[in-house]
DNA sequence: CTCAGCTAGATTTTT
DNA sequence: TCTAGCTGAG
């Protein structure tokens, strides 16, 4: 099979031009995973290069695996031996071997977004400073920023000196940064930190994997922040044969530290470099194409570049403008379903949104009516307290320094070891300035100890017990027997309810992912690795794709996938653009940027819809239309004439009110008044009508509090507790109360 | 120490 | 809407 087959010109450079340092701006679907699977197959096959002296980088575990799976369709089983992973996934691999250099254990955890959480508020609470004033998640925004830009505590105090606030961060930064350290623990961002410190510290160590990593491709080199940068700077230092691949429209992790300047200045950065433009789209319509670029040009300071394809036509983009969120998400079913009956596959499309949040209804009236579909990301099965609480468990018999995992498992299930035996532990472990599990070890020294001494003496013997067994045991069977022994499921079982169920199913999944992924290793893998591997894969459920199913993500993980017809949902001021970005121009460029990849997904058809009126985060808002739409050339732009019977008679929202006569047909306008007309009179109604914590008199039930009062369909539910009757749930027009 | 019941608070995006 | 964390009674 010949490599540089069915490339266009550009493309066969990219991957023809091996020495040397190239950058490739690589424009929305116009090849590039094609050309960095070609460049490697050539790489191979072609110059001989022994795959032991690739390295690939990817952004996502999906984007590795769909990596791995092409190369070794392409150059068949060498393709293993060839490094491709995320930045974290690469970097874990070498500390594995290195970080004990830098005074850590070899068997280090890895520290979720909880666990970060934790230990900040653990550090603030050392340092007593108010969680009021600085809340764990914006001081922890901070410390992960500074890291990314390769900012030490050290720095960064001197940095701010002058600044109160600043400073106060970077004391909780220094201890955070020692605490993690004396748990033997790394967050994310340490990762990549400690890499490029050993790299920098240790010459033999930057001497093995420079002479190693003979070629280095990074995708999406657009979202690399300065510490990766500066990781890739290094590895490349020997060989420079580095070739980056990316587009500065697509960069949407700015928040995560990425840094165009990266992409901007390569050209700086290697003056001997080779520029290739891949311009031509292979996916999209002409209208969807020229919808992007129409988008995206009202963006400043890009590097030049215009999108063009040979690709018909199409049709127009798609527009829906629901009444609420329900009647988008009917809205979506119902033109699935005309899709599907029209010989679509459900697994053609795509429901893209910019929160999390969005997916709930879809999932309702997706329910409802019947059509499959599978949502990518937001509930992340390890982040389920059950599964956090076995996971904790193992780091723990892994790892006894971490302080996090062990305050989180001494008492489930309960051992009689509450809050007070924790703090009196802790302020031992700090003032000897060794681990919570080393001042457990010797309780008996401690007479305030003495009260749950059995229980601090038992515990450790398990945990004792239960290292041994990891050594001595197979993976699958070891994390069966830690379940079993440490009385976890007993307890959910004599809870004896549904959830209760629920979580010991979590937990049996959670064994045959164990299971999975021991099948897939190549000889027994250690505790460690598996730890690791759940650590930095978000998702289960991704590895597989089975059925015909919709697929529902948010806009940022649709990133590097492409889909016959993708509806992108919720394009309301507030939500998309996010009402966060508000502020600032260029995190609304961001959100734009984030449109255009959107856009760019469609291959055939797009979709775009918003709700006049949302329930958002339990309350309702009235949001203008994205501005993104009225980027978008009107003529490109088709309104389904729906208004009149379809979607409005699924939505209950209207059902009962007086403000949409039925069989009507109305024009926008037209619809527009009388949604003002609504709300004025709901405001009205409002002002007249019972509120929390009024006090009301019912006909049946009679006098009682009003605790709750939430906008539903078109009217207000009530929880009422009534003096006699208790909690009663009503709606308000129906129940007839009287204020007292 | 435990449990139930309640309140306050948070919800952008991901490795 | 959901959940983490607090409070007060047992």
């Amino acid at each position: 099979m010949n490599i540089l087959e069915g490339l266009n010109p550009e493309q066969k450079q990219a991957v023809l031009h091996t020495e040397g340092p190239l950058l490739v701006l690589a424009g929305a679907g116009s090849g590039k995973t094609r050309v960095l699977t070609h460049r490697i197959a050539y790489l191979v096959e072609e110059k001989m290069v022994s795959p032991w002296n690739i390295l690939a980088i990817t952004f996502t575990n999906k984007a590795a695996r769909e990596m791995k799976e092409r190369i070794e369709n392409l150059i068949g089983p060498e393709a293993h031996n060839i490094w491709v992973g995320t930045f974290h996934a690469s970097c874990v691999r070498i500390l594995r071997r290195e970080i004990e250099r830098l005074g850590y254990d070899r068997n280090f955890v890895i520290y979720d977004a909880d666990d970060q959480k934790s230990l900040v508020k653990t550090c603030l609470d050392q340092l007593n400073i108010n969680e009021k004033n600085f809340p764990p998640n914006s001081v922890l925004g901070e410390i992960s920023r500074a890291k990314d830009e390769l900012i030490y505590p050290d720095k960064f105090m001197r940095m701010y000196a002058s600044d109160y606030r600043m400073s106060r961060i970077a004391a909780i930064y220094e201890l955070y940064q020692k605490k993690l350290k004396a748990n033997n623990a790394l967050d994310f961002d340490d990762i990549i930190l400690l890499t490029i410190n050993i790299l920098s510290g240790y010459p033999e160590v930057l001497d093995y994997y420079a002479d190693k990593f003979r070629y280095i491709l990074v995708d999406e080199y657009q979202d690399t922040n300065t510490a990766q940068y500066m990781l890739v700077s290094m590895l490349a230092s020997r060989h420079r044969n580095i070739c980056v691949v990316g587009d500065d429209d697509q960069m949407i992790y700015g928040w995560r530290g990425a840094n165009l300047r990266n992409i901007l200045d390569f050209e700086k950065d290697y003056p001997d470099c080779r520029v290739i433009k891949l311009e031509q789209n292979y996916r999209s319509t002409k209208i969807i194409l020229d919808a992007a670029n129409n988008v995206i040009k009202n963006n400043m300071g890009r590097k030049s570049k215009k999108l063009w394809t040979e690709n018909s036509k199409g049709t127009p983009v798609n527009r829906y403008e629901a009444s609420d969120e329900h009647d988008e998400a009917y809205f979506v079913a119902r033109t699935m379903r005309e899709l599907k009956n029209s010989g679509r596959s459900y697994s053609d499309m795509a429901i893209l949104y910019r929160i999390n949040a969005q997916s709930r209804v879809f999932e309702d009236v997706f329910m409802k009516q019947g059509i499959p579909y599978k949502i990518y990301g937001g509930l992340k099965f390890y982040a389920r307290k059950e599964i956090k609480d076995v996971i904790a468990w193992l780091r723990v018999v892994q790892n006894g320094n971490d302080d996090i995992s062990l305050k989180r498992v001494i008492n489930v299930p309960r051992r009689g070891i509450g809050k007070t035996t924790l703090d009196r532990i802790e302020q031992y472990a700090a003032a000897e300035g060794v681990s919570m599990y080393r001042i457990i070890s010797r309780a008996s020294d401690y007479p305030d100890l003495s009260r749950a001494l059995k229980s601090l003496q038992d515990f450790y013997t398990f945990v004792e017990n239960m290292r041994g067994l990891a050594s001595r045991t197979e993976l699958v069977s070891f994390i069966e027997t830690l379940i079993d022994k440490s009385g976890i499921i007993r307890e959910l079982e004599a809870e004896m309810t549904t959830e209760g169920k629920t979580r010991i199913e979590n937990i049996k999944e959670f064994i045959s992912v164990a299971q999975e992924f021991s099948d897939m290793a190549e000889e027994n893998p250690a505790l460690e690795d598996f730890l690791a591997h759940i650590s930095l894969v978000a998702d289960i459920d991704d590895t597989e794709e089975v059925g015909d199913r919709v697929v529902m993500m948010t806009l940022h993980s649709a990133k590097g996938l492409e889909f016959p017809v993708v509806f992108m949902v919720g394009l309301e001021e507030g939500i998309f653009p996010s009402y966060r970005s508000a502020t600032e121009e260029e995190e609304l460029e961001e959100e734009r940027r984030l449109c255009y990849v959107g856009i760019t997904r469609a291959r055939e058809i797009l979709y775009i819809t918003n709700a006049k009126c949302r329930m958002i985060f339990g309350s309702t808002a009235y949001n203008k239309e994205s501005r993104f739409i009225g980027e978008i050339p009107e003529e490109l732009i088709s309104m389904p004439e729906r208004y009149s019977s379809g979607p409005l008679q699924d939505n209950s929202f209207h059902k009962g009110s007086s403000f949409m006569p039925s069989g009507r047909i109305m024009d926008l306008s037209d619809l527009k008044a009388r949604i003002r007309e609504f709300n004025r009179q709901s405001a009205e109604n409002d002002a007249s009508e019972v509120n929390v914590g009024d006090r009301v008199i019912h006909k049946k039930f009679g006098e009682g509090t009003v605790k709750a009062k939430v906008y539903e369909g078109g009217d207000y539910r009530l929880d009422i507790h009534f003096d006699q009757y208790g909690m009663k749930r009503l709606m308000e027009s129906f129940a007839r109360l009287k204020k007292i």
